[in-house]
DNA sequence: ATAACAGTCTATTTGGTTGGTAGGGTAATC
DNA sequence: GATTACCCTACCAACCAAATAGACTGTTAT
């Protein structure tokens, strides 16, 4: 399952996609209309801003906005960086490779249904972006 | 990610199905093969047997065994019983499904990226079994 | 310059989960 | 009746999630 900071991260760059084009938006405008503790939220953006996806301005007219194209952005990517490792085991993750203490990978049955699931679901998350994050009308 | 917990749970059921007409296992050969920890194994092996999958016979020749035919369990299901959700959201999730509070499901884009993700994770859990974990020789 | 503004940083709390360990009790075989 | 092996209870250290608090730093407009 996805932290529900992962959650209130995706809902977060959600918004701001659909205020793309409008400048920085409000941590607390963002918490009001995602319904995110605002604290929680400001934590959140801070981090989203390290990896690289976010930019913000302060004083008067600040605000968070997409530092990059949202449709660039994979949702795959924001959910490793945030939530962890997406695969259901470490011996199969791409990004958070750990061998496998207890078996050999070569024999180990469990393996290879685990990276089908991970391809299965891959093949979903890297090829959505920031933009299908946008909530409909 | 899958718990330690379900890890072992899913590579004992493994070996127990090598063993099937075999009779009783112990404990301890389990522990020994996978490299699972004895107590901890013991524990896990009890829950599954209080799920039903599993069945036990004390005394000398005595053991774990599975209950029901390995073709007919689903490894979907043991990690619902084990681990939980299988889905990323709890507003997506069949069987742990709750609704979410800080969105409308019928708007919310995150909400359908999630079904897909968790309807393609299903399509292979639920049709692999216990016979699918027997490692290879 | 300075007030109002808005993001930044540090830390603490609370509560729960994970991955074990220890030790004894109980029941079924031989 | 001794052995074998399951069953149960309790405990623990380490970690993480979710949230909250409060002071700080930098921007902008007047």
């Amino acid at each position: 399952m996805l932290s529900k900071r992962s959650q209130y991260a995706l809902k977060a760059l959600g918004h701001l996609t659909e205020k793309y084009d409008e400048g920085p938006v409000l941590i607390s405008e963002i918490a009001k209309k995602k319904k995110i503790p605002l604290k929680f939220l400001e934590n959140i953006l801070l981090e989203l801003k390290g990896i690289g996806v976010l930019d913000s301005k302060k004083g008067k007219g600040g605000g968070y906005f997409l530092k990059k194209n949202p449709a660039k952005v994979r949702v795959a990517d924001i959910i490793r960086q945030v939530n962890g490792p997406i695969a259901m085991l470490p011996c199969v993750s791409l990004y958070f490779y750990e061998r496998c203490k207890n078996c050999d990978e070569k024999k180990c049955a469990l393996h290879d249904i685990m990276i089908e699931v991970r391809d299965a679901t891959l093949n979903i998350l890297e090829k959505r972006t920031l933009v299908d994050l946008a909530s409909m009308p």
